[in-house]
DNA sequence: CCTATGTGCTTGCAAAAGTTAGCGATTGTA
DNA sequence: TACAATCGCTAACTTTTGCAAGCACATAGG
């Protein structure tokens, strides 16, 4: 029993026919997306609900978006959905999704928590500045 | 008036000759950490408050670890505070290190192809020399 | 038939999140 | 001195989160 649980939760892993399905429209709202990812990894309500340790009559009000879990229970569900966090919060609209493509300095400089938000602005300032010096000084 | 700040700023920056800098300890908590954030913004409770469009009280309950923010409001506090939502995450125990990690400006910059030695050069000292600014101002 | 077990959902309820009103302390200003 | 504005904090309140108990339905076995 459990070993066939197992199995199908790698056949989830590898990727299979009903796994490969289109990329479908992002998913609306938060719940539909974890009520989808649950559904993928078979799973139901009530296990799921169990491995991330919170309420099943819970899980079932945010997946039909009566609920909008906090912090902790987000980070639970993507830990038993083995999904990256920062995707959940992606998908929940709770992170910018833009922000994973800019430069790597910009993004450095936004991830050190040791610049004040103004010190933080005008270095992205002056490399945005330096690029675009090198960008119209390259094309003259 | 905002120009001003930001010339002072810039003078105060560039008089300054730049030093070994060491690395301030992590901040324990999350409120900790939005209270360092909020004073290097020169941003009274309030303001902040007002920015992120919370109540003061709530935000001084945060700082002073006596509640835990919803997504929602971290998200805010971190547009507020112009900082990457997920070092505030990250700061805040819910994202794990290792997903966002610390990334290095210093590193970042050195590695931009798009950059001349010397805009290299220029970021880098800019950089060290609010890191000491900081250092400085947060020790008093 | 009746029990047993699994599915998701509804209903109150305790606890935590988040707000409004207002406190004392400080600072600038007339 | 007095008045006004701003600082952060406390207290009391409303709203939301998250849970325990239980409901209705389905599938299967004795």
């Amino acid at each position: 029993m459990q070993q066939v649980k197992r199995l199908q939760e790698l056949a989830f892993f590898v990727s299979i026919p009903y796994m490969a399905q289109k990329q479908p429209d992002p998913y609306a709202t938060l719940g539909e997306f974890i009520k989808r990812q649950r559904e993928l990894s078979q799973l139901s309500l009530r296990q799921l609900a169990d491995i991330c340790g919170i309420s099943n009559p819970y899980l079932s009000q945010i997946e039909r978006g009566l609920r909008t879990p906090s912090s902790m229970i987000l980070q639970s569900l993507a830990k038993g959905l083995r999904i990256s966090a920062e995707t959940l919060y992606t998908q929940a609209g709770i992170l910018d999704p833009q922000e994973a493509e800019e430069s790597d300095v910009i993004k450095a400089v936004m991830h050190d928590p040791d610049l004040s938000a103004r010190q933080r602005e005008m270095m992205i300032d002056m490399y945005r500045s330096f690029r675009q010096v090198n960008e119209t000084s390259s094309t003259t």
